[in-house]
DNA sequence: CCGGCATAGTTCAAATTTGAATTACTATTA
DNA sequence: TAATAGTAATTCAAATTTGAACTATGCCGG
């Protein structure tokens, strides 16, 4: 038998406004892009990952690393992309069985029109609303913390 | 046509961390806790509230505000505890549509089972990553966003 | 070169989540 | 008090997510 060290009154209080301020965030995002767009939250970062690198495509492994989806949910969103026409397969030249997700020209138009938007809101949600000291602090904090709970993956 | 505020890039960071670092550790907890007792995290957080509430009994409209889920999923999930024992359903004395969730007695057991490795596990990746400082800023600046964003709601 | 093992991506069934009805009741107002 | 609007919870179908096979390749020591 352990003695549990349990969070005191201010750790709980940080424990809390993380969860829900991740997860309500989470929600108005998605929502604001649907109804903008009619891409989810998940759909508009596989986007962005594509635009962000060279040549507009990436390895499905490297997608699905950078995002936080398993394999097979990066399968079947990209497989709905593709169908929207927003992103197309190829095969990988260095390895037959990599499969290239590839933005399209539709799909990079699509970004473009659905980014203003959800920048906004994000600042509005979460930039906007805390000082540029709070911000430091929390992209180092934050920072940190991803990357150990990364490397626990 | 507006001009968009982009994120620079220090906010660029804040706000990957921020993605990033919650995704990630609701991943690893419910992870941790399907493992350890077979609940997941948002049942996990049904039975904490029901614990934390007067009687062990909560309005099925008063748990889906402070959790984070839709009406639906939180009765699907409140079915899934009962079949499992760990909460039964009660009609409202003061309102006859009205549904109260109590946590059963096998429910607090399970609860206090859970808990330790829970609350370890959200030390292991949040709390005791933080110095004292960074975690005071971060619930003051995470709890004024939880605010604004749940008034959006 | 071969066997054994790791990797890439998909497929499949099952679990979950969502939002839009639906049902049944409460509250308000004229 | 009858009509109307609002609220509580559930049900339903559809979309998504997950993890466990599964298929097909790559890679490495002997």
């Amino acid at each position: 038998m352990e003695a549990v060290k349990w969070l005191d009154e201010d750790e709980m209080r940080a424990w809390h406004a993380f969860l829900a301020a991740g997860s309500l965030i989470d929600r108005l995002l998605d929502a604001q892009l649907k109804e903008a767009t009619g891409l989810s939250h998940p759909q508009y970062e596989i986007l962005v990952r594509l635009a962000d690198a060279p040549d507009g495509e990436l390895r499905m492994t490297e997608l699905a690393d950078t995002l936080l989806t398993s394999k097979s949910g990066l399968t079947y969103q990209v497989t709905q992309l593709e169908k929207a026409g927003l992103v197309a397969r190829r095969s990988c030249p260095s390895d037959v069985r990599g499969v290239l997700a590839v933005l399209t020209e539709a799909g990079r138009q699509r970004l473009e029109q659905a980014a203003p938007g959800h920048v906004a809101l994000v600042r509005e949600l979460l930039i906007d609303v805390l000082s540029p000291g709070q911000l430091a602090v929390l992209a180092d904090a934050l920072g940190e913390v991803s990357r150990r709970a990364a490397a626990r993956t």
